[in-house]
RNA sequence: GGGCGAAUGGCGGAACUGGUAGACGCGCACGACUCAAAAUCGUGUUUCGUAAGAAGUGAGAGUUCGAUUCUCUCUUCGCCCA
């Protein structure tokens, strides 16, 4: 018997797609629409073990709902501005266009061979200038309505590379390349106000019910909505400062203040910016880094000054106020009190330079309260507190000062986000051009809609450190209306490039604006977006952002949550092995001797096998999909990496995995044949409905399992249908009756094995067009059994199963236990305390010895 | 430190609303085919026990006729935030 020839018949189906545009997609207002979305990929190279994980999910819902008879959008297009394309252009000096449009072929021909039902006519590119002249006018819109404004803000520099570095280039508070230690610089940056929408960002979660909650949870607390208040502190000084304002969550603390700590960024700095003491501490403090995390983590350092904070609810304490690294300008209002008794980072920094530690909370059941090294945050009742003594801690205290505090006007309740602002500018060449040019003066001005797009400048050699758009005088001056202006040099932030993707997919040829209302409308939101947790926040949040900010002042957009299902899928794994110098090995530098032992194959050594971990370049254990797909075909390979694990859990790629996917699919390719045979052979009708029933469990169990994203379980569907079938080929069904189950399984089998029952159907010779195929209807009524299987328990132990007819009672069931010999022997000596009774399902048996 | 989640055979994992624990796959063992091997097919595979049977879902308690599922305490691991 003939082979299943992957390569030959995958080919084929996907030159067909292809030829007939079978996944081209168009609006149909008489059809209800399904928009399947995963996130687009960064090209960078080749495809990888993730993507084909993503993309086969993601595919198989497409399948599925066109099947259903939804209009389904199912696009794909590249996220393809970013820093990889620079660092490769920088050190093989190439142009990151060139370099990006090759990875861009490559892996558009990789995905291809997946046989993925994606609608190519959509296909986009942010780094085409089709795409970003359409961001740069979304920009100015915003600009317009107030969300795009600039301020000074702190970046990340290397002072050997003379660059700006990302969060991420920052290890160990030193330049990824460099190694020097990086420096906190302050530089021009714009912002868009993502904070305008921190509540209605907050509140729009509540409204996501087919979203995780994990992700949900992330970006609530990302958002960090906290209920306190601002207190105003009187100062006393020589300065000219007679105040300071602090936001606080925990007012109810203040009778336990022992100083005020502010940032360096504080307005009030400037009446030490001559000091040559607080220069050397703005020094010291420019050395932790601008994340929460290092600010966190570093030594808390303060400077004293001259001045003395009043306690508004007790005017004769007085305490010092310090500048401290650990107060960030950007939260609250830069300014904060410390209670070290009751705060961990304050206890830390009161130890350091010796402030007083007094307890103000005192724990339920507790006659005192001692604080050596460790704070105490938790519940109680206030003392120490004068008026506001022995109230609960927090339910009655955080509250009751707040009152005191507005009714005396020392103090405001307030709300705060954590959410700050986001900063788009990025010193960087590759990325979307700022629509933006400065006059002499430096005011921006906008860059007019009609002078759009803002091209990147082609540039031959990519050698030099920094920013090479701060070097093209020629591309950097503009004329507009007849003026000369100097253009932005600093690209945006590549997650504005992704935040608005989803919505030029539903026009992507429009050429005069970034979207067409009228598709947006009909295709929005997105019904389900696939992609990896690690963009559970910054992407979704932003993406979020986008939606409220172009709906904000816009009575014709009024889309607010642009994902309406997310899923979150784990990573591939796979194990990782060393050689015994404890260098990385890569699976195919090593040969399995027997068992778990492997030897590298050029020097006959052992190697050292470690636990399976994500795969990643760096460790070596990453698997080449176009070698896998090469070898054992798109649907082996779609079949394995379904199998085995729940797509929101990491898979453990692995060769014995692929191998019997592969094996799998040889042998379904038999049962097919065998299959085409019997019905060839023209037996006469039974009454048998086994068939039937195995179809009809076979499309309900994979319908659910399609629905609940249990695709491991469509797996085992598979292989149980496949064992059924296999046995019931002796069973001499007649032509009609195996035409058509074998037709409902095979369209079943579709979405996970689109080109292997696309081959099958046509042996069926009823396969002509994809299109009109729809997913089978289950007949229920096939599937209602007049048996079941009844479990007999005695003392809550299960004793025996017997068949008996459906719908059977407690009286008749006890009939049939007392018959049974065995059964009968443990009740007949023994009273009968209690009988629970299931219907058609159990019966428990209470006996008394 | 805080939040969220997880823990089931040798391994990945099933078990719908509290009702047959271990579906399905991998691996392993045995058998068939073969001079032999691979491939393929068949049988078995939670543990202990020859068996009848007993124990068993990270540990300990609780609720219940009945708990992998619900409640509490603890342990370990993962992810996110700090």
């Amino acid at each position: 018997m003939e082979r299943y020839n992957f390569k030959k018949i995958e080919e084929k189906w996907q030159k067909k797609w292809e030829k007939n545009k079978t996944f081209s997609t168009k609006l149909d207002k008489n059809k209800k629409k399904f928009y399947c979305l995963e996130m687009f990929p960064y090209p960078s190279g080749k495809i990888h073990m993730g993507h084909v994980r993503n993309y086969t999910i993601g595919d198989v819902l497409a399948r599925y709902k066109t099947l259903q008879g939804y209009n389904v959008l199912h696009p794909m297009g590249w996220d393809s501005f970013g820093m990889p394309a620079e660092n490769a252009a920088r050190q093989n000096n190439l142009n990151p266009k060139t370099w990006t449009e090759e990875n861009i072929t490559t892996m558009k021909n990789q995905l291809k061979k997946l046989g993925l039902s994606i609608d190519w006519d959509r296909e986009l590119s942010t780094c085409s200038s089709d795409y970003y002249k359409h961001q740069q006018e979304l920009f100015l819109e915003m600009y317009d309505k107030g969300l795009v404004y600039r301020k000074e803000n702190y970046v990340n520099w290397d002072p050997v590379d003379e660059t700006v570095l990302a969060n991420e280039q920052v290890i160990d508070g030193k330049g990824w390349r460099s190694g020097a230690p990086v420096e906190r610089r302050k530089l021009n940056q714009w912002f868009f106000k993502i904070t305008k929408f921190s509540s209605n960002l907050l509140e729009g979660l509540k409204d996501l019910a087919d979203w995780p909650n994990k992700v949900k949870v992330m970006q609530k607390n990302w958002i960090g909505k906290s209920y306190g208040c601002e207190i105003n502190f009187k100062i006393e000084s020589k300065k000219e400062i007679k105040e300071i304002k602090c936001y606080t969550t925990r007012p109810d603390t203040l009778f336990g203040m022992s100083f005020l700590a502010v940032s360096i960024d504080h307005p009030i700095a400037k009446f030490y910016e001559n000091e040559p003491e607080f220069i050397k501490f703005k020094k010291d403090c420019s050395r932790t880094g601008t994340t929460e995390e290092s600010i966190a983590i570093a030594e808390k350092i303060g400077f004293k000054t001259d001045l003395l904070a009043i306690n508004p609810l007790n005017t004769k304490e007085k305490v010092p106020v310090y500048f401290a690294n650990f107060v960030l300008m950007d939260y609250g209002l830069g300014a904060v009190f410390g209670c070290p008794a009751h705060d961990q980072r304050d206890l830390d920094f009161a130890i350091k330079y010796n402030l007083k530690i007094t307890p103000v909370v005192i724990p339920d059941g507790e006659e005192s309260i001692e604080i050596k090294d460790k704070a105490y945050t938790g519940e109680g009742k206030l003392f120490n507190s004068q008026f506001l003594n022995n109230l609960k801690v927090p339910a009655e205290s955080i509250n009751e000062t707040i009152n005191y505090l507005e009714k005396n006007n020392l103090g405001e309740r307030k709300t705060n986000f954590r959410l700050k602002d986001w900063g788009i500018s990025r010193q960087r060449y590759w990325g979307c051009p700022i629509p933006i040019a400065y006059d002499e003066n430096n005011n921006p001005i906008k860059i007019p809609k009609e002078m759009l797009p803002v091209k990147l400048p082609e540039i031959e050699k990519f050698n030099s450190n920094g920013n090479p758009l701060e070097t093209l005088e020629e591309w950097k001056t503009i004329n507009i209306d007849g003026k000369k202006y100097k253009r932005e040099t600093d690209t945006l932030d590549t997650f504005v490039d992704s935040s608005w993707y989803y919505l030029r997919f539903c026009s992507p040829k429009k050429s005069n604006y970034g979207f067409d209302e009228e598709e947006v409308n009909y295709w929005m939101p997105v019904d389900q977006y696939i992609g990896g947790v690690e963009h559970a926040i910054l992407h979704l949040l932003y993406s979020r952002f986008f939606m409220h900010a172009i709906s904000f002042e816009n009575k014709n957009f009024k889309l607010k949550e642009p994902f309406k299902g997310l899923f979150t899928q784990g990573m591939v794994c796979h194990e990782t092995y060393k050689d015994q110098k404890g260098n990385w090995l890569s699976p195919d530098e090593i040969i399995n001797i027997e068992g778990k032992k492997y030897l590298k194959k050029d020097k006959n050594q052992i190697v050292k096998v470690g636990p399976s971990e994500s795969m990643s370049k760096s460790k070596r254990n990453t698997i080449d999909p176009e070698e896998i797909i090469k070898n054992f075909g798109a649907d082996s390979v779609r079949l394995f990496i379904l199998s085995d694990s729940p797509p929101e859990k990491d898979v453990q790629w692995s060769d014995e995995g692929i191998n019997s996917s592969f094996k799998f699919i040889q042998k379904l390719w038999v049962l097919n044949k065998k299959i085409i045979e019997e019905i060839n052979k023209n037996h006469t009708e039974t009454n048998d409905v086994e068939l039937e029933k195995v179809t009809n469990r076979f499309i309900e169990s994979v319908e659910k399992n399609i629905e609940n994203f249990s695709y491991n379980k469509i797996i085992a569907n598979i292989h149980e249908t496949y064992s059924s079938l296999i046995k019931l080929i002796e069973k001499n069904y007649d032509k009609k009756k195996w035409i058509e189950n074998y037709k409902n399984v095979l369209i079943t089998l579709s979405p996970v094995l689109p080109h292997f029952s696309n081959e099958c159907l046509e042996n069926l010779k009823i396969q002509e067009n994809f299109d009109k195929l729809m997913w089978p209807q289950v007949n229920k009524n096939i599937l209602i059994e007049n048996e079941v299987n009844f479990v007999v328990q005695i003392n809550g132990k299960k004793r025996a199963i017997i068949n008996v007819g459906k719908g059977i009672n407690k009286t008749e069931l006890m009939k049939i236990i007392n018959k049974d010999e065995k059964l009968n022997s443990y009740i007949k000596d023994n009273i009968i305390k209690k009988i629970i009774f299931i219907p058609d399902k159990l019966v428990n048996i209470i006996i008394v010895k």
